[in-house]
This record gives structure tokens, C-alpha cells and sequence, in this order.
DNA sequence: CTAGGATCCTGTCAGC
DNA sequence: TGCTGACAGGATCCTA
């Protein structure tokens, strides 16, 4: 379920561990989690597109990885450093039922796991990964969106509920279930408002709050749902730290003091303050 | 072209 | 205990 705070955080605690290593062999456990051929290779970049992780071989091949709602990765070596969808596969014994791909590499092993198989790894030539379909139609991330763009691509999609809309990787890039939610509670936009009654104003404040509650979750080390230990010994905590409306359903507004509610929108679980996000009426 | 719903898959939990 | 349906931090496919 890692958004992209999730995913920077991957990327640059795996780095540590894995860049300069060797691929020695990879077992696909699963088919349908593994795309093309698998190929030996020294790692030489980890890149990230979005939600999407790339890691760059020396053979011209490069390795995508999208973990999608339920992909892990865990690097056991000296040290056990993992991430992705939090469970207790972080501290138990792997491979298990949930391993689908097991990449060996010189001084330690990297395991794909996903529960749901939604995730996968593609190899692809070095030189096509941004040519590749997903990479391809990602949007601009919000760092690097104005909010001129912003609101013009909500124009665009302006009889779609501005959660769809600021889901969507094609339209902005790197909002996950998440921090839509908690962006929209920043900015004080009710879920459901259509996007073209987002004024300027609000919409300018929507994006300074994807930013800001994407920056603090990378900045902190990432998300998890439970706390778990990572490889430092500290742990992931960031619902309980910063969450305002995530999974708090029932709990009074950090803001205001009214109860959080849990909604549906957009075929996803939604949480909302009612008194600080008003679904109708004046807005600025 | 847009918008909305079903779908991929496994596992867990609430309610009967 | 067993069953059933709902739901899950994502994205694509299909339909109108």
C-alpha cells in the first residue's frame, strides 16, 4: 500500500544495503509476479518513478518494481531492513507463503512478497524504463507542479469528486488512499466535491498540503499501519504521529473536536472531519 | 475523450 | 464452529 513517501523510503534504505551488490540468482515463486526474464547483474542506481521503484543493473537491464496494495521488500543480510506493506512477514522466517520472488545476492537476500499478487517485477532495458507504459503517463509530482497546472488539470476533470481526481497517477503523481485523505483534511476540501468547484485558492492549498503531509511522512521514514521494527531498532509510527483523519474514525477532530467520520468515495474508504470538510455549500 | 464500476488476489474480521 | 459478506495505503479494463 506504499505510496510514495513509502517508496522514496524503500529506496533509499535499501541503497544502503544493496547498491554495489551482485545478483547471483533470482527464483520466481510466483508467475504472475514476475515479468520477462530473470537476468543477473551488479546494482549500480535505485531510481523512483512515482510509486514505482527501479533498480538499475550493469547489464543494461533494470528491475520495476511496483508493490501495488500488498508488495513488501526485505532485505535479509547481516542486518533484516524492510519495508512496504507492514506485517509480520517484516520479522519472520522467509521465505514463506507470501514470498513470490527471491533475488540472492552476494552478502544477502532480497524477498518480494505480496499477499495479493497485485504487485509485480518487470525487467526491462535500462534505456526503456521511461518509455515504459505505467512510467510513461505518470504525472508531475506535486513538488513539481505549479498551482496554475494544478487547477487546470482539475478543470479538465472537472465532474469527477476531487478524490478520484487527486488519485489518479496520470493527473498527479504519488497520492495513495492515504494521504489523499489526509491532504484533503489539511486543505479543508470535502472528498466529494466535484473538481471543478475547487476554487483557485483551495486548490492551491490542496496542493501545498499533498506536499506537506508527503514530505513529513518521508522525512519521518514513511508509514506503516503497525508498528514494527525496522533495522535501526526504531520503528514506523507515522499513523499515530501524523494521521489527523486516517483510520481515526469515530475520534474527535485534532482541529476542531468534532467526531471523524468514515466514508465511501470513489470505490475507496474515506475519512473526513464533517465540520472542517463541508460537502456543500460556500467555499472562499 | 471522461466517469464510474468491476476486477485482479489473499486474508482477516464482524455478524449471524 | 462455520459461513458470508465487506473490506483492504493500487491500478487497469470495460462500459456507457
Amino acid at each position: 500500500m506504499p505510496e510514495l513517501p513509502e517508496v522514496e523510503t524503500i529506496r533509499r534504505g535499501l541503497r544502503k544495503y544493496i547498491l554495489s551488490q551482485k545478483i547471483t540468482k533470482i527464483k520466481v515463486c510466483c508467475e504472475k509476479s514476475f515479468l520477462g526474464t530473470p537476468t543477473l547483474g551488479k546494482i549500480i542506481n535505485l531510481r523512483r518513478f512515482g510509486k514505482a521503484l527501479v533498480i538499475d543493473l550493469d547489464d543494461n537491464k533494470s528491475l520495476m518494481i511496483h508493490l501495488r496494495m500488498t508488495g513488501q521488500l526485505i532485505y535479509d543480510g547481516k542486518e533484516r531492513y524492510a519495508a512496504g506493506h507492514p506485517s509480520d512477514n517484516f520479522t519472520s522466517n522467509l521465505p514463506n507463503k507470501q514470498t513470490r520472488v527471491i533475488i540472492e545476492l552476494e552478502n544477502g537476500v532480497l524477498y518480494f512478497n505480496d499477499q495479493r499478487k497485485f504487485g509485480f517485477i518487470k525487467v526491462l532495458e535500462t534505456s526503456t524504463v521511461e518509455k515504459d507504459a505505467f512510467i510513461k503517463k505518470l504525472a508531475k509530482e506535486p513538488w513539481q507542479m505549479t498551482s496554475a497546472e494544478f487547477y487546470e488539470a482539475l478543470q479538465r476533470h472537472k465532474n469527477s469528486v476531487i478524490k478520484a481526481v487527486i488519485l489518479d497517477q496520470t493527473i498527479i503523481c504519488g497520492l495513495g488512499n492515504i494521504y489523499a485523505d489526509e491532504a484533503l483534511f489539511m486543505a479543508k476540501i470535502h472528498p466529494k466535491r466535484r473538481a471543478g468547484t475547487i476554487t483557485k485558492k483551495e486548490a492551491e492549498k490542496l496542493l501545498l498540503s499533498a506536499r506537506e503531509v508527503m514530505q513529513k511522512s518521508i522525512d519521518s521514514g514513511g508509514s506503516t499501519m503497525r508498528t514494527y521494527v525496522k533495522a535501526d531498532g526504531t520503528k514506523g509510527d507515522y499513523l499515530e504521529k501524523f494521521a489527523q483523519v486516517f483510520r481515526r474514525e469515530g475520534k474527535p477532530c485534532l482541529r476542531c473536536g468534532k467526531k471523524i467520520i468514515k466514508t465511501k468515495v470513489a470505490g475507496r474508504g474515506t475519512h473526513l472531519c464533517p465540520n472542517c470538510q463541508k460537502e456543500k455549500g460556500n467555499h472562499d
